[in-house]
RNA sequence: GGAUGGAUUCCCGAGUGGCCAAAGGGGACAGACUGUAAAUCUGCUGCAAAUUGCUUCGGUGGUUCGAAUCCACCUCCAUCCA
């Protein structure tokens, strides 16, 4: 199978400038690609995992890839599936992210002998000069048409700025760019970066006379159409500081049934053949499949024994209710009074609620666990020695727990 | 620069002097049912020393016994005119 009929198969696919230019160009090796990424937070996230991955697939199959970092672009911010202004961040800021990215790819992709370039557009677009750079790309560029891109037109009601109006610009510099530089043929990113994508191959042939090729990836959207990856306290990051390889794989472990075997198909190595023999499965079985997602994600980003930790935790505690690796929260002899604490302080200081207000209802409702006792008294106190040693587990909800252990 | 309309809690959105910690919906959270899913039903959703107190309706100041609500100035946003 080729590595074109294979994307497709995956479903991963969207919208291509000219398919069979496209597939002979990656089938045989000879695609130089780049994909962009925004410095906006100081990790990458589940968005981007997809794109890394991409990258992966094609590098297999021979291409060589460009991670380009928009240590440049984000000075502007990309209006692209955005509904108001981002916010603007500061020098320091874009340069630690884009520190921390780098980092986090080279664990993904092969950038050792010149097999893969990453580049910084920050490196050519800060030191450019305003009126030049007008009269370098302005006449290709014919407002008329940008207002009738997707990416802005969304934003016409709401407004825009003029400052990421010039993104657009900005991201198709970058490929023209790379085009000269690196031979770099083709770019590929989310479906909502099309628009600005075209912008690059516009302004390559407007200005060059030459083709250059531009490919989307379809965005991973749950059942519901929203973006999958974002929980309501944020994305889920690649980084095991701000997401624990555990939250990771909770993460995929709790998808909706619906969006499994797309998430299967479009986010892991398995082999197309075993996939199609999970598309049969129905009801409870999903719950396997649910688990060999979260598995082989975990595993791609935090490595095999993360995985297998994350796995048998997620088993012990949802069939057990104690896990040998799980969150753990440490009292101190100071969160005692008269050797004992009450169960709202205990819930606060294990961070499992936000605030007293917070535990208490979880307690009124009925949805606090100490050890194995269901506790509905809000005044409930516990003395030292529950916690001491290898510590009682403390449940708020079916999936939110940690073992308390006293220091 | 001018005219008009706006800014309310996580989001949308009601409230236009006390009965307002602020309707309704969405989301989130908890419970029941389940398969760590979905749907459904119930509860709940500012903070705390919790039948009470404290802080909140873009910002600052003012009027008033009392302000999300009235006045002044400011900031930001949208629409139209230039």
């Amino acid at each position: 199978m080729t590595i074109f009929d294979e994307l497709k198969a995956r479903g991963l696919l969207a919208q291509l400038t000219d398919e069979e230019e496209i597939k002979e160009l990656i089938n045989n090796g000879k695609a130089t690609f780049y994909i962009g990424f925004d410095p906006t937070a100081d990790s990458l996230h589940v968005g981007h995992f997809m794109a890394l991955c991409l990258m992966k697939r094609l590098q297999m199959a021979g291409n060589k890839p460009i991670a380009l970092i928009g240590g440049g672009t984000a000075m502007i911010g990309d209006p692209s599936g955005r509904t108001d202004m981002r916010s603007m961040m500061t020098v320091e800021t874009i340069q630690h992210n884009c520190d921390c990215f780098k980092e986090q790819m080279s664990k993904f992709i092969d950038f050792s002998d010149g097999k893969a370039l990453m580049v910084n557009n920050a490196d050519w677009l800060l030191g450019k000069n305003y009126i030049e750079f007008l009269r370098e790309v302005g006449p290709h560029f014919s407002v008329n048409n940008m207002l009738r891109a997707e990416c802005y037109k969304q934003r016409m009601e709401k407004g825009l700025s003029f400052l990421e109006f010039n993104y657009m610009i900005m991201q198709s510099y970058d490929f023209y760019e790379l085009f000269q530089k690196y031979g770099c043929n083709m770019q590929f990113g989310g479906d909502d970066q099309w628009s600005n994508m075209l912008g690059g191959t516009e302004l390559i042939r407007r200005k060059l006379g030459k083709d250059a090729y531009a490919m989307t990836i379809t965005l991973l959207l749950n059942s519901e159409g929203k973006k999958m990856g974002k929980t309501q306290k944020g994305a889920v990051w690649l980084d095991p500081n701000k997401t624990t390889p555990f939250e990771f794989y909770q993460y995929w472990r709790n998808v909706a049934d619906a969006d499994v075997l797309k998430c299967i198909r479009m986010l892991t190595f398995l082999p197309l053949e075993e996939i199609e023999k999970m598309d049969s499965w129905e009801g409870s079985q999903l719950n396997q499949a649910k688990e060999i997602l979260a598995y082989e994600l975990t595993k791609l980003v935090h490595g095999e024994e993360e995985a297998a930790k994350a796995q048998e935790s997620a088993r012990a505690l949802f069939s057990a209710g104690v896990a040998a690796d799980m969150p753990t929260a440490e009292l101190t002899e100071e969160d005692f009074s008269e050797g004992s604490i009450d169960l709202i302080s205990v819930l606060c200081k294990s961070g499992l609620v936000a605030s007293r207000s917070e535990g208490r209802r979880a307690i009124e409702q009925g949805g606090v666990t100490v050890g194995n006792d269901k506790v509905t008294d809000i005044k409930a106190a516990f003395a030292k020695d529950i916690f001491a040693g290898d510590g009682i587990v403390v449940k708020r909800g079916k999936k939110n727990f940690r073992k308390v252990v006293l220091k």
